[in-house]
DNA sequence: TCGATACATTCACAGTTGTCAATAGGAGGA
DNA sequence: TCCTCCTATTGACAACTGTGAATGTATCGA
């Protein structure tokens, strides 16, 4: 159960082990956990990372994600900030715009937290 | 409200494909998605979800929960029912005790809905 | 039938969240 | 410089959420 550790945005994540299905978290897994699941909670914010996650670049500027996801640019910023909190996009400015694009090992620490013990 | 809660029960997770990275999901995959993310995004559920997950036989009664996740049994009730709502458990009478365990099937759809296109 | 045990539900309340409108900040062009 | 475009932040508000205490419901044993 070697815990490494990783500064992800702005929260300390549980790199490989803290998996719900192998022995019973004790608060802090269950609370880092908790956070990253809670920024996939949102319709919102899935929509988001799945126009990320499709395109063809690999990175959407906010400009091209507001009318997609149907909520005005306040909102659709907050929710960015959000997913960037818990580690899962990251947002890069050049010029004007700011590029968004998924960090897809966050994801993958996520689901790993659920796969089965096997 | 009674209606409501077997609605939540029946809520299809999506069983093979809508995932967030392999296109954009519409309102309906969102949604959806989202009320199982939203199963997962508290402590005190992520706690009992591993309780389950971990036990030797595969499920627990209510009574041997309580304790452990250090809330009130209103409180484990509350969560477990949101948990079931979603699918991720589910409850069995026997006697006096209700014997909760783990559908790790339900997990398995949220895991692929965030899994690598690849 | 009565009482005890196990679990679910209701109620009230504080804290959080999603939303938009308005505003602020930052970058480039004229 | 001033103006415009793009993004972030703030303020306000309604809706939702987690919580415990109290109460309701169901089952079993005496």
């Amino acid at each position: 159960m070697a815990l490494r550790t990783e500064m992800v945005g702005e929260v300390i994540v549980g790199e490989c082990c803290s998996s719900v299905m192998s022995a019973p978290l004790d608060d802090n897994q269950a609370s880092e956990l908790a956070l990253g699941f809670t920024a996939l909670s949102d319709p919102v914010r899935l929509k988001l990372l799945s126009l990320l996650a499709s395109a063809e670049s690999g990175e959407v500027c906010v400009c091209d994600l507001v009318r997609p996801v149907g909520k005005s640019q306040g909102t659709v910023s907050h929710h960015l900030k959000i997913l960037a909190g818990a580690g899962l996009v990251v947002g890069e400015r050049r010029g004007k715009w700011v590029w968004y694009s998924v960090r897809p090992e966050r994801l993958q620490a996520l689901r790993s937290a659920i796969a089965p013990v096997a």
